[in-house]
DNA sequence: AGCACGCCGACT
DNA sequence: GTCGGCGTGCTC
């Protein structure tokens, strides 16, 4: 006899399941893990069957109005793996589901889900390891040696990329020894039904290696024996949007589930994985850089009486150099536009955004002013906004400032911008001045391995012998307990990139940060970056989740903080910290006024259901949004 | 999230 | 009087 109730999830930030009655037409048709049309709320939804049961509690139960899918969409392994996920981030298992389907499953259309087949063979060893690999060149042959034990054992590999671009790179070198039948490409910049065309073949069985972005994470991938991170130390991982999911985790619970290996592999790992690789002992393979360029580290501070020019001395003499020598330089600096700050010398106004609150950037190439975080654009004031007076002056360096600094300094050179707009990599540029958007070029502009077969060696067109790092600075000083691991991490990759020097300019010329990149010093490195993070509690000895509350009024917004922090104290066992309500990062944000409170404890599940259950008992305000960020 | 229900202020 | 603002509660 059929079980006639379904529970029903739907992609609402509410708690179910949710039970509704099978029709007769519908009973015995529908199984676990199928996409139904309900009507929830007197409205019509998708929802996900996650349980069959004989009867409900309820007495009035709604009817499943369609059946959407001719074979499950979610296999039991995710709907487990959503469920795991819904746990550990807070969100709805609903919420988790639908982060895991392609887009057009969403949508309540009926779709032809290809059957899938059945999973045979005994899986191969599951293990974690983490790849240091410094040379960038011989993570391949261990890479594609994982790779091809675990197809041959007729199980499948799921290869995460951090970028896009990356994904280009990880086809090419697969292609040569795997069948394009073989692969699968899967990211969220796909069309949604290129997205679904992929995501179908991947279900069917067809495929043994899914190449993709971090949403791949979730892939239907056949009998999965290994998951690869590349780039394992990358913040985009971690996913902006709520649910906040990183994909360490997400493929921690999945690896833990389906007895699958995971391969971490980084030039510079995060410290969280450098601690965890040692702490629970998993295999850490480390490929030493056989070439190593120069790194000179220039303080600022000596050059104190030369306020003339951002190029210091010492700057200046290495870039004559490779002119003269026809080298190529990259000068690189994270700062977009002319001037960053435009400022009223009679009245003190500085040109801010009015929806984000920060300075107001003068993009050259525009004539405009454009706010770096929201679309707003605007001509350049003639008079001063608040005085009327025409004593506006612009100061602070971004790229095209800088551009035009260096093409005074050598008219000779050829002199090109490269950012996130620019479309090409300028080939005949002597002097690259360049944003972090270089990162694109990345594997195509890195030099060739010393014992390269001469045929790699043919395939670089454009090697740098030259990288500086202007504003090394503001790149440590972000406000981010990670910003020294980023910092590090970014001074490895653009010393890999240079053939033959990296110059650094700095008036932080002491931190151990770039001490320890001088020496290729990654013991030296984590040691001290993990002895701060003890000392702060801070990952990986901590779990933080950030409660953050967003809204049009300032006033409401820090009100409810105030109120969500006093219910929070009065709640909070011991071993719990909890921070004052601060301003975000940002503290507005397109019109929307942020803040932030964080709590800090050993058990994420402890500090969630506390968060939980207060967010829940405080009701909700009008046009604030209040969201969870689990490991932020 | 969305939406209905229900309670108070200022308007044809 | 009542239109509509927004706080509150609910979704099988």
């Amino acid at each position: 006899m059929p079980l006639k109730i379904a529970q029903v999830v739907v992609g609402l930030p509410v708690d179910g399941p949710f039970d509704y009655a099978i029709g007769q037409e519908f009973l015995g048709r529908i199984t676990l893990g199928m996409r139904v049309r309900v009507s929830f709320n007197r409205r019509p939804r998708v929802g996900y069957v996650v349980g069959l049961k004989e009867k409900s509690a309820f007495k009035r139960l709604n009817e499943i109005q369609a059946v959407l899918d001719s074979s499950p969409s979610l296999d039991q392994g995710a709907l487990k793996l959503t469920k795991m996920v819904s746990a550990y981030y807070g969100c709805s298992w609903g919420e988790a589901i639908e982060t895991a389907l392609p887009v057009s499953l969403r949508q309540a259309r009926p779709y032809e889900i290809p059957a899938q087949l059945d999973q045979p063979g005994p899986a191969l060893p599951g293990q974690v390891t983490l790849l240091h690999d410094i040379s960038r060149h011989k993570r391949w042959p261990y890479i594609l040696d994982g790779i091809e034990a675990v197809v041959k054992n007729n199980q499948s590999v799921i290869f995460l990329v951090p970028e896009v671009f990356l994904i280009d790179e990880v086809v090419a070198r697969l292609s040569k020894n795997y069948d394009a039948g073989l692969l699968a490409v899967l990211d969220k910049k796909l069309t949604p039904k290129k997205e679904w065309e992929q995501w179908c073949r991947i279900k069917a069985g067809d495929c043994r290696i899914v190449i993709g972005s971090r949403s791949a994470i979730f892939a239907p991938a056949f009998h999965p024996g290994l998951i690869i991170i590349y780039d394992e130390e990358h913040g985009a991982y971690k996913q902006e949007q709520f649910p906040h999911y990183h994909v360490h985790e997400v493929a921690r619970l999945r690896a833990g589930k389906d007895q699958c290996g995971i391969l971490f592999v980084s030039s510079a790992p995060s410290a969280e994985m450098w601690e965890q690789a040692r702490k629970k002992k998993w295999l850490k393979v480390t490929c030493p850089s056989e070439r190593l360029s120069e790194m000179q580290i220039i303080d600022m501070t000596n050059y104190n009486p030369q306020k003339t020019s951002i190029l210091s001395f010492p700057l200046q003499a290495c870039i004559q150099k490779q002119l003269a020598a026809r080298g190529k330089v990259v000068l690189f600096m994270n700062r977009i536009g002319f001037n960053t700050s435009t400022r009223c010398h009679q009245c003190g106004l500085t040109l801010k955004c009015q929806r984000c609150n920060v300075n107001l950037i003068y993009r050259y190439s525009e004539q405009m002013m454009v706010c770096r975080l929201c679309q707003f654009k605007m001509e350049l004031p003639k008079f001063c906004p608040g005085c009327s007076g025409s004593y506006l002056r612009s100061t602070g360096t971004g790229i095209e400032k800088l551009e035009s600094e260096v093409v005074r300094f050598y008219p000779q050179a050829k002199v090109s911008l490269y950012d996130k707009e620019t479309a090409d990599f300028p080939q005949e540029a002597d002097i690259i001045i360049a944003t972090q958007a270089i990162f694109k070029w990345y594997e195509r502009i890195l030099p060739a391995p010393v014992t390269s077969d001469g045929e790699e060696a043919k395939e670089k067109k454009a090697a740098v012998q030259l990288i500086a790092v202007m504003n090394f600075d503001a790149i440590l000083n972000r406000f981010d307990f990670r910003s020294a691991q980023k910092a590090f991490s970014l001074l490895i990759h653009l010393r890999l990139l240079a053939e033959e020097k990296l110059l650094v300019q700095t008036r932080m010329a002491d931190s151990y940060c770039l001490a320890a990149a001088r020496h290729m010093d990654f013991q030296k490195f984590y040691k001290q970056e993990l002895k701060l993070r003890k000392e702060l509690r801070l990952p990986p000895y901590a779990h933080l989740i950030a409660l953050r509350l967003r809204g049009p009024q300032e006033e409401v917004v820090f009100e409810q903080s105030k109120e969500l922090f006093k219910k929070m104290e009065e709640l909070k066992p011991q071993d719990l910290e909890l921070s004052d309500p601060h301003p975000d990062v940002l503290p507005k944000l397109r019109d929307k006024f942020r803040y932030t409170i964080v709590l800090k404890g050993k058990s994420v599940k402890k500090m969630l259901d506390l968060a939980k259950a207060v967010l829940k008992g405080l009701g909700r305000k009008k046009s604030l949004i209040i969201k969870i960020d689990v490991d932020p």
